[in-house]
DNA sequence: CGACGTTTTGAACAAGGTCAAGTCGTGTGG
DNA sequence: CCACACGACTTGACCTTGTTCAAAACGTCG
């Protein structure tokens, strides 16, 4: 899994891959050039801790490519991921010097920090970028209660199918466009991972994936490498509703 | 269980009781007057739905006295509650018209509402309004996950254990100060809604209260009304760390 | 080839769920 | 005033789901 070490992106802002999704989606040009001055590139490999739990955090910041979870864990051991960070994702709390939880890099993570200080001074002025970052709160806050859902009240088929959804649809939404035909990706987490994120163990995760793969709901190449053949299939092994929920 | 209906409460938001606490914390008197001219009280009745999910919701507004709950339902009747309303608590979504939730008054409720539209031009001409919408949004999410880790890894007896901690730490705060006594405090939930709100059975939720109380850890009178004789003892059964994870 | 991390699979076990009585407390009607 | 009906709660016996512990298979890298 030895890889090249990630390159620092060197972007501008107005040609960055995630800018219409990020904090910083409806800054004007000026705003942006203000932003331009406070940021820098950070880039962890697969694997690596961004930041622990109860540590100081000096910047906040936006995922630009790869991906990071946000893990919780109890003195015994026990852990609970909390969160996915994808591209666009926000990282860090203004107003907040101590991170909640722990951020660890799932596989190679270049991430556009900024200061807290000036951005949270930016933030006060600047309407754009509290307006944009309270957007992005409620669809967390959204998102958030849509897995207390699952973790509360599914059963581990229903768990799993639930992820492998959320995964795929995250997956086609930043291939832009819906393909509709069978969907492809590949799964970023380790079974591990997996039943941390859905309060289950790798055991179970490893048993109901065979399961859904032995009943054709999905295809595996390889441990990773996911085909959907039916995505309403998939929803309904979800319990959900096939219209996935929509709302404006 | 039949009382006076409840009176709609008639405050100047000048001496409202929650006014330090709501989305309008931060106002100066000029935006609590321009506040006052779009607001309305409504109240509810214990057993009332404020909102069914998927409604259309042509108001935003904020707990002022009582108990309310967020929950989702799936298709074959399973519930989840997702969230806690308890005063100074804000209810709906700027920017969205359906609720994603049902909402329902767990005791009576009484809401200060506005109405969607004004508010929102309000919130786009007004920082201190969506700064603090954005303050409390961030803390609401924080406590979803929170909740995350009590659904996906806590045994029974830690989920019943957390929420009474929960209840009676929010209870404390309210009676202001820290009285470092025993505490003591009427559960504001029957053992279904603590069920849907733990992701256990009722039976269940029955079964691990008897033991708790078996076991010195709390003290019944009747069937709600609850006495913690050591808060640190409470926190231990939660599996918390006893410092109750404080962060700025 | 051999070592290591990841994943799969099996068998025994336990936590919590399900189903079924029963209790308790309060309000209602005879 | 008492009987009883109703809802909220408790308790018991049994069963299911997912966990635990253990071993083996797989794949990649050195």
């Amino acid at each position: 899994m030895l890889k090249d070490k990630p390159v620092i992106a060197p972007h501008e802002c107005v040609d960055c891959p995630i800018r219409h999704r990020a904090v910083c989606a409806r800054c004007d040009v000026n705003e942006l050039e203000e932003l331009e001055a406070i940021k820098y590139y950070r880039s962890y490999e697969a694997g690596q801790t961004v930041i622990w739990s109860g540590d100081r955090m000096d910047f906040v910041g936006t995922v630009v490519s790869g991906i990071g979870t946000l893990t919780q864990t109890m003195e015994d051991g026990r852990t609970q991921m909390v969160g996915l960070l994808l591209p666009s994702d926000f990282v860090g709390r203004p107003g907040r010097d101590g991170s909640a939880y722990d951020v660890v890099a799932t596989t190679d993570l270049v991430m556009c920090c900024f200061r807290k200080r000036p951005f949270e001074q930016m933030m006060e002025r600047t309407p754009h970028l509290s307006q944009r970052l309270l957007e992005m709160t409620l669809d967390e806050l959204d998102a958030a209660r849509e897995w207390m859902l699952v973790l509360g009240r599914k059963t581990a088929r229903e768990k799993i199918a639930s992820l492998l959804s959320i995964v795929a649809r995250r997956d086609a939404s930043l291939k832009l466009g819906v393909p509709d035909g069978p969907l492809v990706f590949d799964l970023p987490l380790t079974r591990e991972a997996m039943a941390d994120y859905l309060g289950l163990t790798l055991e179970t995760v490893s048993r109901q994936i065979s399961a859904l793969k032995r009943d054709g709901v999905i295809h595996l190449e390889g441990k990773r490498h996911v085909t959907i053949p039916d995505f309403t299939r998939l929803m309904e092994e979800a319990g959900d509703d096939s219209d996935g929920g929509m709302l404006v």
